[in-house]
DNA sequence: TTTT
DNA sequence: TTTT
C-alpha cells in the first residue's frame, strides 16, 4: 500500500521542443532526454551508455522549456515514472516515461542552447520551474501562506482526462 | 545559479507528535526522525549509525501525522534541507532540518503506531500526504486539470512569514 | 555532458522471484514492481494509477530478494533507469527498466511476504542490501577504510558483458 | 527498522577546496555548498533562501574536486545525511552534514571554476565521480563483472575509524 | 503479464 | 563562516 515514485535525471535534450496545447488550453510537451553514463565493463574498459527517456512537461514548465531550451540543452528533471498503455492492431503496448514535476536548467549563462535569452517570444524568465499541474482547490482563507512553498508556477489552465489531446 | 534540494528519508519517529497551529491557523509539527544505517568499519565490523533529523510538516500533512503516527512509526519523508539560523546570547547559531514536501506512512495495516485507525479523532485517512503548503494562486479557469497531479491535500489555511508562531 | 540518473521507488512485488545465475555465476533477477499512486482528476475524483516497472537486481541483492521476498512484498528500490534495446523481426524495440543499486525491505517483522524468516534456505538476513556489482579493482593499500561506507554486500561473483545469460 | 537516507543537492561551492589526507593516506575534504531556492511568501513576493551545507568528500572524489573545482563552482552532490556529534566544554553539540557518495560537476566546459583544465597538477579528468569509499572485500572470483557498475573511481587508500585525522 |  |  505504501508507495513512492521519484525520478531525478540530468541529461541533454535530444530534439527541439514542440509546445502543444490541450483542448483545455494547457501547455504540454514531450521532451527527449539523453542521460549519459560511464561505466566499466568486465574487461576494465569504460563504456558510455546512454539512456533515452521521454519526459512530459506540463503547463508553465512546458512553456518555459520551449522558450529557453532546445536540442542539446542540459537540464535536471525531477519527476515520476508513468506507464503509458495503448493498443495497436490488437496488441497491447506500453511504455515508461517520466512526468516532470520540476525542471531546472543547467546551462551556464552564456552557454548555447540554454538559459539566457528566450528562444521565442519574451516572458518572465524562469530558471527553476515546477508543478505544471494546478493543485486543485485551495483552502487558503486569508492571503496567508506557510513559508516554504516551492516555486510553483501558475499554470495556464488545465485539461481533463477526457481531453482528446492528452495522450495519456 | 542552478539549484536543487532534495532529501528522501526512511526512518522511525522518535517522539510523539505535537500538533501546533500558527496564528493563521496552519497546522505545523516538528517530527523527530531516526534514520538507521548499517555500515562497515575498517576492521570489518558492522556498526549501526543513527542520524537524527528534525522534520517539519505543514498543513494537512502535519494533521495526518498527528492522527496516525506516533513514537516509533516508520515513515518515508520527501523534503528539502533548510537552514534555520538564530542568535542566542550574541552567538549566531544555525541548524539544518528537513522541511517535508511529502510523507508516506510505512507501517503495515495492523502494525502498531502506524496507519489503520486514527490515534485521535476521526478524519479521512490519508496514507500518502503531500504539500502542506497551499500553492498560492491557481489559474484554473474551467474545472479542467491536466492529469497527473499528485495527491496534494488541501491545507487548512496558511500563515505568513511574519507569523509569530513560525520559528523559521 | 553532466549526467545523473536516479530512481527511487516504493511498491509491491508483482510476482514471485526467480533467481538466475549468469554463466559467470552471478545471481540476477528481474523483479516486477507495482507502484501505486493516487491522484485527482479534473473532476475531483481520486483515481488510482499503477506504474509497473521491471527492476533488475544483481548479486547478493538478488539472492537476498529471492530468499526473503515474494509476490506482494513491499520494497524500496534505489536504482537508475536503463534502456534495453533489441531487435525482433527487423523491428527495433526498446524498453526502460530500472537497475537496482540498493534494495530495502519494507515489510514489518511479522508481516507476510516480507522479512523475518527466509523463504528458502537459510542465510544471514539482510534488511538493506546494496551494490550487486563488484566495484572492480580496489586501491586499498593498507586494510584501512574510510568510515561511512554503505552496506555493500559481497557479491557472488561477476559476469562479463559477453555473458550469454545477460540480456543487456 | 527499514531505513533510507538520500540527499541530492545542486549548488555552488562557497570556498576553495582544501584537500587533506588521513593518516592512512585517504584524501578528504569538506566542501561548503550553497543551495539557493526561490520561494513565494504569503504576500506573493519571491524570496531567495539559501541553505548552506557542509559536504564531506572522500578519496578520489575529494581529489577530483580539489583539482577541478573552487569557490563558485556548480556541482551536483548525491549523498546521505550524517549527524556529527561532539562535546565542547561539557556541552553536547551536533551538526548535520552530508557525506557525498557521488559528485557531478555542472560547469560547462569553458565556464570558469569548473571542469576543463585541472586547477592544480594534471590527472585524468573525471566529470562524474563516485564512491570515495572502498567497498571492502569483493567476492569476485573470476575477473568477471556484471555489467552496469557505476563509475567507481579507485580510491587512494583508506583510513580506519581510529584514524586521528578523521573528525567523525 | 501484474501488486496492495 | 559563505555561493550564483
Amino acid at each position: 500500500m505504501a508507495s513512492y515514485n521519484r525520478v531525478i535525471l540530468v541529461g541533454n535534450i535530444t530534439r527541439d521542443i514542440e509546445l502543444k496545447y490541450t483542448q483545455g488550453g494547457t501547455a504540454v510537451t514531450d521532451v527527449g532526454l539523453a542521460v549519459n553514463d560511464r561505466r566499466k565493463t568486465a574487461t576494465g574498459e569504460w563504456i558510455d551508455e546512454t539512456t533515452f527517456v521521454d519526459v512530459t512537461l506540463w503547463g508553465r514548465t512546458a512553456e518555459v522549456a520551449s522558450e529557453y531550451l532546445g536540442k542539446g540543452s542540459p537540464i535536471l528533471i525531477e519527476g515520476r515514472l508513468k506507464l503509458d498503455t495503448w493498443e495497436t492492431e490488437g496488441q497491447k503496448r506500453s511504455k515508461l516515461r517520466v512526468v516532470c514535476d520540476r525542471m531546472q536548467m543547467l546551462s551556464g549563462s552564456g552557454a548555447g542552447g540554454g538559459s539566457g535569452k528566450p528562444r521565442n517570444e519574451g516572458s518572465q524568465p524562469t530558471q527553476q520551474s515546477g508543478g505544471g499541474q494546478p493543485s486543485g482547490e485551495s483552502f487558503d482563507q486569508g492571503g496567508e501562506n506557510p513559508p516554504g512553498q516551492r516555486e510553483a508556477q501558475p499554470t495556464g489552465g488545465g485539461a481533463g482526462y477526457d481531453d482528446p489531446d492528452i495522450p495519456f
